[in-house]
DNA sequence: TGCAATATTGCGTAGTCTGCAATAATTGAA
DNA sequence: TTCAATTATTGCAGACTACGCAATATTGCA
């Protein structure tokens, strides 16, 4: 799929783009209504195809189940910006590593704030499961790894920026930490999407991760 | 099922009793086995029953799914006991409540240790593929919401024994808090998890989940 | 032994999900 | 405009999970 010379990128998505943007989004609004009246599981993919007026085998041309379907499609499954990322590994031993990995879950976790419609229904739903907040961070293990070794790089510089040249820091206890401060960062992510889905009123992800990390802060 | 007068509990556990554990054992050593060859998505139902010599329906009286079958029974899956509650509550605002949190841990997470084989059986089997272990932290949502409110009962002790009398505590802020903290503390323990599942040699959870939540305490 | 409780099993059914091959729509280039 | 290549949709068949139900077998206990 080569770039047209259009240098405004997507300015024209093309007919089946666009095709296939609106059969996605039939389908998550035939099954996000079907579940907030019927509640999920008494919604089969037969009947989300019916309101959706495809065929079932096309549901799982789109979504790998109902409750994919329901979360949307997964962004963050490929990688984090570069720049980003950069950014992070150099923050220098005196920046929380926390705090690096809060501005990366800002820029990861806002989703589509384009469709609102949507994006309201979705949290009406999952607000009535909460069990598919769980799937959404099991979704994310490739993520979570990712994070993981990002993390494990960054204590490593910081360890070599500030050790005296004996102390060369413990690889396994490194990566040991480096785990477990992904998983608390995940954590925050959790609270975060709990408390969206929760709250009636509609305060923003980066509201709500910034105070769910500030929080954080004070536990321990 | 009326105790038996013996004093001693459970001294003769019965033979439908040691039938039914036989059973189950059998089928976790059939998909444990059979995953451990071929990979778990390569396994079926009607394969673990035909090695566990039983038929496939008896298979879902004993558990919910071939993922459940890898995982075990779930402990913990009632509540909490009385005095490890009663314990945690009147710790008191100078006791951390991560500290708290560990100590119940402790207790709920730490499984079967009887069974070696299977418990051998089923860390290798899981360390090729960890996507259980968030399985097995899903299955946890009940204890999960326990948690929550326990500590927000918690909080909300410690907060009313050390504050003045006009600052009350903003509830919502309290509940926050508090599932916080919860989803730090399981955060924990899936690290706990993982490091057993990844290691060699078999440290024992206890050891791993007082490390875990040791580290916690430097990450802030 | 014989009765009540419990477990196992087979059968039938609903539902999820995938592979395959035929068909239809879209695209870009001639 | 036309045509060929690409891509999407669909139906069909089949494997698998999961459960309700009723018949049968096993166990516990008097």
């Amino acid at each position: 799929m080569t770039d047209t010379i259009n240098p405004v990128a997507a300015a024209e998505p093309g007919l089946r783009e666009r095709k296939r943007k609106a059969t996605s989004r039939a389908i998550q609004f035939a099954v996000l209504e079907l579940s907030r009246d019927k509640g999920l599981e008494n919604v089969t993919v037969d009947d989300i195809s019916r309101r959706a007026d495809i065929s079932p085998r096309t549901f799982f041309n789109y979504f790998d189940s109902k409750e994919s379907a329901v979360l949307g499609e997964s962004h963050l499954a490929s990688s984090l910006p570069d720049d980003l990322v950069e950014a992070f590994l150099s923050a220098g031993p005196e920046t929380p590593v926390l705090d690096g990995l809060r501005d990366i879950m800002l820029v990861v976790a806002v989703p589509d704030t384009d469709d609102f419609e949507l994006h309201q229904l979705r949290k009406e739903v999952i607000h009535h499961s909460p069990h598919l907040l769980i799937q959404r961070i099991s979704r994310m293990r490739v993520f979570e790894t990712e994070l993981t070794a990002l993390v494990e790089k960054r204590m490593t510089a910081d360890a070599l920026a500030t050790a005296r040249p004996n102390e060369t820091p413990d690889q396994a206890t490194l990566r040991d930490r480096a785990s477990l401060t992904a998983l608390v960062a995940m954590a925050a992510m959790r609270h975060s999407w709990g408390c969206w889905a929760e709250s009636a009123e509609s305060l923003s992800m980066p509201v709500l991760l910034t105070r769910s990390f500030r929080e954080l802060r004070t536990l321990i």
